[in-house]
DNA sequence: ATCGGCTCGCGCAA
DNA sequence: TGCGCGAAGCCGAT
């Protein structure tokens, strides 16, 4: 069998001499066997040095203080993943860990592996880890970015102003790096091992039944419906929070058991497009359009969304390690905010009052519930959940704490760069322009209540979550 | 309904 | 060095 191609572009080396042993691919943050540059990396490697592959996964119940509900999600979907290797024979182990990782460094120095691939994931807890496990591990280790259409390193050597700066970047690269993938080669045939019954008895806590499933399955199933019933209505009616016509697709995104490469090709599939011709900024940005909405405009405000805003978060936090506090914010804007730390606050409130949705406004009080009861609050809801947490706390920096805690805890795809660039966007000024100085908020964007009563019909967004 | 002003600084043209 | 314009707004004037 000949070996599968990969663009070496799209892998960051950081030992290169592959030893004796199987390769073992670290699935890190990409749950899923299809469209995966990492796992068809390591099977290029495998047979070219004509050896055996193993997958390992690191499950972490609690990783980034989230709980019961993420870990049911990875269940169902490593469970997937198991069952498509198997079939492939290619074995798969599952580590239950610790945040400490003492299980899997152990793992790792027990096994005699010849070269490890695995995922790039630009967060700290993994980073972190990467420099451990180098301190020990002689052989070959290779990151690969699966998650961005074009890879993090090649659409930027530096962390970006904003969505303008890396826009005409991504543009310019994506084309060339939206290739189909290669299947993944057949190893032979297993059977599954994990006792996933007995994984879920002990690690999923409390019911997680009213949260979303994981998979790729599942994943698929989203998109195939998002495409159908709801991309008509994406540009315009997207930011309506008592309608469901955004993508819903975060949540797998995060998990990796869908690639955004996968959901762009689709995407074009579906509606006879060429890249192209999608990358191209809508006149007039994100508001409703008045005239008649083209197939085109539809398309192209969700790869504004799926690609470009995406891969700038992934930017932000590849090249910005204190990405979840407040100095990771524009100079302009924490000047700004220091300055108002003075300024008379009409409400303030703790984090538990936060968390436990009793603060004076039914519409914040509401989409905290959404966020708590279901685990996705709407895309639109979350810039003004988070604004509001500013407004109402005495120091920015606790505000950027406490938007942190609760946006990991409860949301599914929270611990993601999209959730740290979100929150310092919308409470730190990040990727944002100054604007009309207002108290407590500086030169930071401002949005009000009212407002949103104007554009939408909050009641009946309030009256879901009670 | 629509428009301009508010404010800062990057990126690019000159 | 100057200038255009930007992650989803607000407010008040017309």
């Amino acid at each position: 069998m000949k070996g599968v191609l990969i663009d070496k572009r799209r892998i960051r080396t950081e030992r290169e001499v592959v030893g004796t042993g199987p390769v073992l691919y670290w699935m890190n943050r990409e749950m899923r066997v299809d469209d995966n540059w990492s796992l068809l990396y390591a099977c290029a490697l495998a047979q070219q040095h004509d050896t055996t592959l193993e997958v390992v996964y690191n499950l972490i119940p609690g990783y980034l203080g989230g709980g019961a509900r993420q870990t049911s999600f990875k269940l169902d979907s490593l469970e997937e993943v198991e069952q498509e290797l198997s079939r492939l024979g290619i074995p798969f182990h599952l580590v239950v860990d610790t945040v400490d990782n003492t299980q899997f460094v152990s793992f790792l120095k027990k096994g005699k592996y010849g070269a490890m691939v695995t995922d790039l994931h630009p967060l700290r807890p993994t980073t972190e880890l990467h420099a451990a496990i180098l301190s020990f591990w002689e052989n070959g280790f290779f990151i690969v970015d699966s998650h961005n259409i074009t890879p993090v390193w090649e659409t930027s050597p530096k962390k970006e102003y904003a969505a303008y700066s890396i826009r005409p970047k991504i543009w310019k690269k994506t084309p060339e790096f939206l290739t189909e993938f290669p299947h993944v080669p057949s190893f032979g045939k297993l059977s599954a091992k994990t006792d996933w019954k007995k994984l879920r008895k002990d690690l999923v806590t409390e019911d997680a039944t009213a949260f979303l499933p994981g998979g790729t399955k599942e994943a698929h199933r989203v998109l195939k419906r998002f495409l159908s019933d709801r991309l008509e209505h994406y540009a315009n009616g997207r930011n309506d929070i008592t309608e469901t016509l955004q993508s819903g697709l975060s949540p797998y995104l995060h998990y990796g058991v869908i690639s955004s490469h996968r959901v762009v090709l689709e995407t074009l599939a579906f509606s006879g497009k060429k890249i192209e011709d999608c990358l191209h900024k809508q006149k007039n940005g994100a508001r409703v359009h008045t005239g008649p909405v083209s197939v085109l405009d539809n398309v192209r405000a969700f790869f504004e969304e799926l690609i470009v805003r995406k891969e700038l978060s992934d930017n932000f936090c590849y090249y910005e390690p204190n990405y979840d506090t407040l100095s990771a914010a524009p100079d302009w804007a924490r000047a700004s905010l220091e300055k108002c730390k003075k300024d008379k606050r009409e409400y303030v409130y703790t984090k538990k009052e936060f968390e436990e949705a009793r603060t004076h406004d039914k519409l914040w009080n509401a989409c905290q519930k959404q966020m708590t009861q279901t685990g996705c609050m709407h895309g639109y809801m979350r810039m003004y959940w988070a604004k509001k947490i500013l407004e109402w706390t005495d120091d920015p920096a606790e505000a950027v704490a406490i938007a942190v805690y609760l946006n990991d805890k409860y949301e599914l795809d929270g611990r993601d760069p999209n959730g740290y660039a979100g929150i310092l966007w919308s409470i730190a000024g990040l990727h944002d322009r100054a604007w009309f100085p207002r108290p407590v908020f500086g030169l930071v964007r401002y949005m009000s209540h009212e407002s949103l009563r104007k554009k939408y019909d909050i009641e009946t967004y309030i009256a879901r979550y009670t």
